[in-house]
DNA sequence: CAGAATGGTTGTAGAAGGCAACCAGTCGGG
DNA sequence: CCCGACTGGTTGCCTTCTACAACCATTCTG
């Protein structure tokens, strides 16, 4: 393959990629709960990896809209799965974390679906694994230099 | 890193390339067309590779629903970047291939964005970026293979 | 202390996909 | 030959999701 075609094919893997991805974390989002919406469920995961965290930590780290994060996290809080406790630090702000009900219903449902992925991908070695995330993190730092250059 | 943190990360790249890829694609679909969907870009650019095709090919292709592709179709051939003929094999269906000045919008921008990802991925040669990409590939399988096991 | 910046919330609009109903054409078995 | 099952596409409806902007409260800075 010509680095042309590995760029052009890269687009449309990375296409198929986002489609089925949707999908998979709709299902593994009701299996948590069964109202949960799909975006929640990154930001409940994330939640529940970083410990407590400010909404704007979240908006940095997902790299997305503050009033999009404010409504996912407004309804986790409706279904139970997250609190919310003023930040002692800065009154504007509010300290998010997960509900012990969702710690467990989560770990339940990453442990059964991790392995699953995981079965999918035996012939990779942990050592190979890590570097195949590493290299998709630095493809979307090159994706993110690229279109800031053309934005400006 | 461990192979469960790893997954882990993974999942959280995978979260933000999604974000940031759908940013991308609108910016360079509005280069194409000002008035060009998002989505309707990468359906244009996959017609632009396959030569004329028909509709139920690509919902196989981006493996989603045919009422999202019949819609996307439409707008391009609104737009006037693509052009549809009866399939002299099947009355039911149409032949869609991309029209003269859409390939020609489409080859500018695709160069130039190309060149910018490209810039971002200089220290991967070009066996590595190969198999970068057929790495994602594998990754795409496994996600779906978990999909499939775990829905039934 | 006034003005700028930050943290969050809310309203609005557009993009996008899933689902289902539907029409037109095709194909296989009786 | 023809009836029913199937396929290719279109359309309507609904939900999810994000971007943008206006807004309020608080904090920071000169």
């Amino acid at each position: 393959m010509t680095r042309a075609e590995s760029l052009r094919t890269l687009e449309h893997e990375v296409g198929v990629l986002m489609r089925r991805v949707r999908r998979v974390i709709g299902v593994r989002a009701q299996m948590v709960h069964p109202n949960l919406q799909p975006a929640s469920y990154l930001i409940l995961s994330s939640v529940a990896e970083s410990g407590p965290v400010r909404a704007s930590a979240l908006v940095e780290l997902f790299d997305t809209d503050k009033g999009a994060i404010s409504r996912q996290v407004g309804h986790l809080l409706e279904l139970g799965l997250l609190d919310k406790e003023p930040d002692p630090g800065d009154a504007r702000a509010w300290l998010i974390s997960v509900t012990p009900q969702a710690r467990q219903r989560l770990a339940d449902v990453v442990e059964q679906r991790q392995r699953l992925l995981d079965e999918g991908l035996v012939e990779w070695d942990d050592a190979k694994l890590a570097a195949f995330v590493e290299e998709l993190g630095r493809y979307n730092e090159a994706l993110n230099a690229a279109n800031d250059l053309s934005v400006q």
